[in-house]
DNA sequence: TAGATTGTTAATCGATTAACAATC
DNA sequence: TAGATTGTTAATCGATTAACAATC
């Protein structure tokens, strides 16, 4: 009747950082508790959405009552696997990389970086976030030394199929991929793509959406019929 | 019967940035005509989907043979609005900002870097991938008088509001951001948000999903009941 | 013509919303 | 106790998959 067996949707686990966003900042104004309906209001859900997705896990709320916002942050965060702590290595020591390693919120929850690799031998022995930049031909042996759990790709797009294989040979336990391919890994490891392109292709989308709808307000469309 | 009135889903407006870069690939390597079948198979979706999906448009394949490559990758580029130029500025010059700056994908596609702005002091005034940081008091007027389209939000959590309605004010097309709290924007500007952390908790989600799995599948996983 | 593959209709599956009994 | 609000069951809605007639 519990965890191990019924499996979350995709749907519900996309959700769960909202909802720890939300919660935190709360949290962070001392609010002590929030309903459904209230917090529906908060994150433009509906009150049964969350209702729903809160019930797929252990009893958080309290009828009549509500939710304990520091209680249902605490138990979103474990969820989350926020409560452990993953070393972290970037591959691609670039503009993007760069970024990445310099982000506080990361290491914040327990995102801790270890080391970058690049192949460039002017990024090679620079020192950004306090880490190191090794040459990738170390990558292999600094994973097991270092027992990494993360490998964060930010390399051309031609280098990363390779890199993800080696970083699944080295037992691995998740690959966040910020190279414009869909990698793909055995069972075993988890890979998240990001895809910032098809993110900014979705907004271009939209504003053409949006353009042909103003025309067609002003009445000045013409019927494209074909 | 057509385009205009029909309100395309969410869930195929994702998909097609994909499709997008499948097609582009394929059409690198010379392949002149796909079908359904073998796209699914590349993309890991079902044939009937990908036919689906196509389907909300105008009739793309040819019956009996398949979809054209060309044909095909050009009608979604157009369908995304990527045979636009968009006039873009970057509204915080920090790490983040300076590596999508420096991101030679988004130019290809059209989307021209026309500025860069930011508050520190010791920013404004470089030059970042041939454009001048300027100080976020120009913003406005820049705006105006450079025809912006698109702002992309690097800035600190506690700025973005501000930056997104002064964004707004002046009319703007849409917002990319990526600063960490869910925008809104008024009809008539469209926002899309990044979430970064959100991306990578997903990830540590996922991993410590996969351990449970691992410690179930050896069998030393106690049942947890409650 | 026969074979292949589309576009589309119908069936299924899953996710969201509504409703309400349980209970704090 | 009365009021509020949960967790859950049932109803609805939307998206995916299957099937197949149309047709290149």
């Amino acid at each position: 009747m519990d965890s191990d067996v019924k499996k979350i949707s995709i749907a519900v686990i996309k959700r769960l950082p909202r909802y720890h966003r939300y919660l935190g900042e709360l949290l962070q104004r001392d609010v002590e508790r929030i309903s459904s309906q209230e917090l529906s209001r908060i994150m433009g859900l509906t009150a049964s959405q969350i209702r729903q997705d809160l019930s797929n896990f252990e009893e958080f709320g309290q009828q009549g009552y509500g939710y304990r916002v520091r209680d249902l942050f605490e138990q979103i965060n474990k969820i989350l696997g926020l409560n452990c702590t993953y070393n972290c290595v970037i591959i691609g020591a670039g503009n993007l990389g760069q970024a990445l390693a310099n982000n506080e919120d990361f290491k914040k929850r327990g995102f801790v970086l270890k080391g970058m690799f690049d192949i460039n031998p002017k990024i090679v022995g620079l020192k950004i976030a306090g880490v190191d930049v090794m040459d990738i031909d170390n990558l292999k042996e600094f994973i097991f030394t270092e027992s990494i759990d993360i490998g964060v790709i930010c390399t051309p797009k031609e280098a990363a199929p390779d890199i993800a294989k080696m970083l699944c040979s080295c037992k691995i336990k998740g690959i966040w991929n910020f190279a414009p391919v869909d990698l793909k890994a055995p069972e075993g490891v988890v890979v998240e793509n990001v895809h910032l392109t098809d993110s900014l292709f979705t907004l271009s989308y939209r504003i053409q959406e949006q353009k042909l709808r103003e025309r067609f307000k002003k009445g000045t469309a013409i019927k494209n019929k074909r």
